[in-house]
DNA sequence: TGAAAGAATATGAATTATCATGTTTTCACC
DNA sequence: GGTGAAAACATGATAATTCATATTCTTTCA
């Protein structure tokens, strides 16, 4: 069971005691709250190069792993497939990727890097990598390490494998390779 | 877990054989899934009392302290002064808040619950505890009690108190009583 | 004391995101 | 082998968000 060793509180209307408040110790919140501001200081950066973020985050996905599928590529981006369509569009234009329809499965449009989009997609992922050396070092690289294993396993608890695989007539995800 | 094996196979570009990739190591990733994992889980239950998710962060926030100004309570809630002003308009609109201009001070504008917003929180509020907690549970209250503390670190390091305290001209938050 | 600078909030046009649905292609199965 | 169901993307109308700026009030200090 859970032990909350803090001050239980019932619906109190009114806060004020020598109490840290609701938000300020919920988990989703302290989650949202890093999270934002950990981004908002890199998006700067990205911003800066004139690159929009969702645009980024396409190119980091890219890169880790071309020719993924629409759908694919956006639940890793962690956005819903019609905006991720719509951002393919304009990465298309700016000649940042390519789209390219599987031979197989001509339903499936797999999505590559050009030239020019692998290249920011390198220079780009170098800035993160030195952002994100910036505070592992502030918070110690043990946490770090902690840190990351524990939100790799909410990710595996929660994010949208679990959430798929969870349901009644397991839909089996093919996967590709 | 079944592993229902279709031949559909087909050959992206190479990708890179035995590595985990950067994306799914990249604590800024890291962050934004886990948060986003969470949050989509308990979203759904917002949405299912009827409750818009932008309403639920103000009542949650003001559940713990009321009467804070907009600007205030934009940064707590982690969204823009303009995007605040209107959510709160909607929500004066169904009677969960009301505006009070501060008598000393009267470019302030305060903000508080009304019976009915107090009641919705409460109830919300219970909810995203029952929530958090098995999310807790999951991951050993002992690691989450870790897992608090490294984000809460995060968040004062770069959240927006710190960003503001940055610049050179320490502009000193001057709190209201 | 009054003019300029700065704060706090509001507003509206322009941009983005979401939702439901359309189209094309494949799958399952009789 | 033909048919209905389902998958993968695209599209377009609607709704939400952002960005720049207007408005109102306060503070500073010459």
């Amino acid at each position: 069971m859970t032990v909350t060793k803090r001050a239980s509180d019932l619906v109190a209307v009114p806060a004020k005691p020598a109490e840290q408040g609701f938000v300020r110790t919920y988990l989703h919140y302290l989650l949202a709250a890093a999270s934002d501001a950990v981004l908002t200081e890199f998006h700067a950066l990205v911003r800066a190069r004139g690159v929009r973020v969702p645009e980024w985050r396409i190119l980091a996905c890219l890169a880790d792993e071309e020719g993924q599928m629409v759908t694919q590529l956006a639940a890793l981006a962690l956005m819903e497939q019609s905006r991720l369509t719509k951002i393919i569009d304009q990465m298309a234009e700016k000649d940042l990727v390519t789209r390219r329809s599987d031979q197989r499965d001509r339903r499936r449009v797999r999505v590559y890097l050009t030239k020019k989009g692998r290249k920011l997609a390198a220079e780009l992922i170098a800035e993160a990598r030195a952002h994100e050396a910036g505070i592992i070092e502030q918070i110690s690289p043990d946490q770090a390490e902690i840190l990351k294993g524990v939100l790799a396993r909410i990710i595996d608890l929660h994010g949208p494998e679990a959430r798929a695989g969870d349901r009644p007539s397991a839909p089996t995800i093919d996967e590709e390779r």
